[in-house]
DNA sequence: TTGTATTTTCAAAATATTCTGAAACTTTAA
DNA sequence: TTAAAGTTTCAGAATATTTTGAAAATACAA
């Protein structure tokens, strides 16, 4: 299998991969191509490489950023802008997590906060359906809350070398 | 607080998030709606509380079962369906857990596998970025896979107390 | 059987998301 | 300054997904 083959075949199969992870198409694919390159890319060659808009291509470059999964580097004697993608896979999976925490449990804790006391007999069924429904569900979100914060808390210090001086 | 206006709003949240982790919006509600009734609810009754169409109750209730997270509940006497849903959220979340690990890891693990020799000089810088970040996936997508094939075989011997046996 | 209640399917309509490309804006070098 | 190179924005077009509702299929009682 050639080089440029299989480069290919592995930017579209992440795209495809990433509407299933409720990704868009072209992020997926730029963050794949940005991946597999040795060198830092420009706009101008992402768009080259997936056939895509400059509109498209900066739209999605600027959310990667966001996600901290790509970096903007600047070349000496250059004028446009490169951008290369962070290369630890455990680091991408930390950030990707955290990015997922915070659009899909956050939010699921703030409608839980939201949800004020019930009116009425507390003893009749349809109440108590409620409220142990709601009260399991914020005792569940509250927890995993916490154990995602700590995997990812534990990741950095790991990297920084703090938890082993806790051993000292 | 009363309890019809909690619920409705609970419902309407919980479809607001439900899109953000990529799950269809009424499959959330319904979800929803299940979750905090105490009684088994027809396809009528979903669609008179959240206005909706037969076919897309039908739809939706369908990949709730195939979720494991909503059951059928036949009633003495009634030809009718009617549905329940799994109110322990531990479950639900280890539920929720195995699909998404089947929808998101396992398709992933299946395209690293595709992904052939590279013909040519294994010293080239891009060559060596190509095998080594696919290198990277693939070792990060195995371990991945077997931890959340754990967590959840854990958790089922948990329920059955398979592992307090062990320690007899 | 036949008729009635119920569920399922699916083409077309409605809605939501993504992408394009050109104009507006920004940055930098001359 | 000016102008050229580069980046960002966003309205409208293209795609993709979801929903409806009516017809077909199925299940059941008489």
């Amino acid at each position: 299998m050639k080089l440029n083959e299989a480069k290919q075949q592995f930017i579209q199969s992440w795209g495809a991969i990433g509407t299933q992870w409720g990704i868009n198409r072209t992020m997926a694919q730029i963050h794949a191509l940005l991946l597999v390159s040795a060198d830092p890319l420009s706009a101008d060659d992402i768009m080259e490489e997936l056939q895509i808009s400059r509109g498209n291509t900066n739209m999605n470059v600027r959310e990667l950023i966001d996600w901290r999964l790509v970096e903007k580097v600047l070349k000496a004697g250059e004028r446009k802008e490169f951008f290369i993608a962070e290369k630890d896979i455990w680091k991408v999976a930390m950030r990707i997590t955290s990015e997922r925490k915070r659009r899909e449990l956050d939010p699921m804790i703030k409608v839980l906060e939201n949800i004020g006391e019930i009116e009425g007999d507390k003893k009749d069924k349809d109440v108590k359906a409620f409220t142990d429904t709601v009260g399991q569900l914020q005792k569940f979100a509250k927890q995993a809350d916490k154990a995602f914060d700590n995997l990812v808390k534990v990741d950095e210090h790991w990297f920084t070398g703090t938890i082993l001086k806790l051993f000292k």
